[in-house]
DNA sequence: AGGCAGGCTTTTA
DNA sequence: TAAAAGCCTGCC
């Protein structure tokens, strides 16, 4: 089907933003993404400078899946109208240059496992070894354009998976902690259904009870996998921004509730142009 | 109690 | 060789 976006939308850089390590390029352009047990590809066309986008899917799961996990239910360009461009020239100008960024609704499972992958590894990386899992566990999948692909694997595989197994993933010493985090969920010591009911605040809670999961990890699975966007994940960039650019303090009661929106901003600004 | 040093697997630049 | 979307353990 075709698309007309308005609101802000842009695929690159949300390829590149960190928060979804499955996003894959394709030459001419487009972008394959799987979600669940589905596989949208976006092809942006340039008509009449109009943004519109072939997507790989009919109406109906446009209405049912994909709208929702493209966020379209949320005004990117109002979060960013809010944005005081004289008192915070750094997050304005960040705005202005990652425009385009949205957060998608991803999988919660999907976004532990992935972010508690991501700890002390830079993005190369962290892909590399979610498809080394995929490929050790996941289902062969065929996409819309007849690629071939490994679907996110669940939990039940995963906690079936041998050490021996899971080391092959290049995981290194988190090996341990994803394989409980499996056994958690399949047990149900780790409800992640019961999430949605439960204020940011609890589920930061719960989320750090799991072993593996600190304060930078359970932010990105409450910004990313709970699309809680007040969610705030500070990692060594952010740091490094807080330090340089917020001498006298972020003001992060301010920018609720958009706290987490705001940071995508401001971290893929900085690593473009100091990473 | 809360903060800090040291260690951890592997890849990337 | 240092750094990488950090966390755990042990120690104070």
């Amino acid at each position: 089907m075709k698309l007309q976006i308005n609101d802000d939308f842009d695929l690159k850089k949300i390829a590149n933003s960190g928060q979804c390590l499955r996003w894959w390029e394709q030459p001419d352009g487009s972008y394959m993404n799987p979600h669940h047990k589905n596989c949208l590809i976006i092809r942006p066309l340039a008509e009449e400078n109009v943004p519109v986008y072939e997507l790989s899917c009919d109406e109906k799961d446009y209405a049912e899946i994909w709208s929702h996990y493209l966020d379209m239910e949320t005004d990117y360009s109002h979060v960013r109208s809010l944005i005081p461009e004289k008192k915070d020239p750094f997050l304005y100008s960040a705005s202005e240059s990652q425009k385009g960024i949205r957060i998608l609704r991803q999988d919660l499972w999907e976004t532990l496992i992935s972010f508690i992958i991501s700890q002390n590894r830079n993005i190369p990386a962290i892909k590399r070894s979610i498809e080394l899992l995929a490929e050790s566990c996941g289902d062969k999948k065929t996409a819309p354009d007849g690629t071939e692909y490994y679907s996110f694997p669940t939990p039940e595989a995963v906690a079936a998976l041998s050490p021996e197994q899971l080391d092959t993933c290049r995981l290194g010493y988190r090996c341990r902690y994803i394989h409980e985090t499996a056994v958690g969920v399949v047990n149900g010591t780790i409800d992640l259904n019961s999430f949605d009911a439960l204020s940011d605040d609890e589920c930061m809670e719960r989320l750090l009870s799991i072993t593996g999961v600190g304060k930078k990890v359970a932010s990105c699975v409450l910004l990313f996998g709970l699309h809680r966007i007040d969610a705030f994940p500070i990692d060594v960039w952010i740091k490094r921004i807080l330090e340089n650019e917020y001498k006298s303090g972020y003001p992060m009661e301010e920018y609720r509730p958009y706290n987490g929106i705001y940071q995508q901003y401001m971290f893929a600004h900085y690593r473009e142009l100091n990473g």
